[in-house]
DNA sequence: AGCACGATTAACT
DNA sequence: GTTAATCGTGCTC
């Protein structure tokens, strides 16, 4: 396949611009052996610089100072930010930008690829369409949890990672408002900093 | 120590 | 379209 895994530069720039280019990519757990993947078709950038975001949890919480939960955000670029939300869902994000700013990519969506029996499993036999159409389902379909927090996802050895997946035209990219913000502020209720591959039928619903 | 709420999902009507 | 599920986190008292 000649996939290649993506190093700390890739992840060390504007959140924006490493949402945008992050899909296309794929992103690789390895469970118990075996490779489950899918191409990332969603993402949302939050806090995108130094300038605040009172829709990231590093800006909203603790007077935009990190917390216990937060920590790893301001943390340097390419590790694995991962946390629990509604009870009972884990979340996917990519820590990105300069240490010091609490900048991140969620991961919303993926089109699955490797391990289909596995992530059936996983999803509890729920039909192919349902496996990674969101946030929480494919943390669910990959076996991410707190456990992955703080990961390097630039580690050569390590349990998850993105490969360079395949070129993806800025034509085939779309934007919007970001999903499930609440009763966050304007501008950030509105900013377009959701993207996704047009039209690709696993973009969450 | 107590409380309100969440970067969601699934199962309802 | 509406709502229950379910608990860690951060904030208030």
């Amino acid at each position: 396949m000649n996939e290649q895994q993506l190093t700390q530069p890739f992840y060390a720039r504007r959140a924006c611009t490493v949402a945008a280019d992050l899909l296309g990519k794929r992103l690789v757990r390895l469970w118990h052996g075996r490779r489950l993947s899918g191409i990332i078709v969603e993402t949302e950038a939050y806090c995108d610089s130094d300038k605040p975001d009172l829709a990231c949890h590093g800006d909203r919480a603790n007077g935009g100072r990190p917390t216990e939960r937060t920590a790893v955000m301001f943390g340097p670029a390419g590790l694995a930010y991962i946390y629990f939300t509604y009870g009972m869902h884990w979340m996917f994000n990519i820590v990105t930008g300069e240490p010091g700013q609490a900048n991140a990519v969620l991961i919303r969506a993926l089109q699955p690829d490797e391990g289909d029996e596995v992530m059936a499993v996983l999803r509890n036999g729920r039909s192919r369409i349902e496996w990674t159409n969101g946030p929480a389902k494919l943390a669910q379909a990959l076996a991410i949890d707190k456990s992955l927090n703080g990961t390097n996802l630039c580690h050569p050895d390590g349990v998850i990672w993105i490969e360079s997946g395949c070129q993806v035209a800025a034509s085939e990219i779309s934007t919007g408002p970001r999903i499930g913000l609440g009763q966050t502020p304007e501008p950030w209720l509105s900013i377009p900093w959701r993207y996704w591959l047009q039209g690709n039928r696993f973009v969450s619903k």
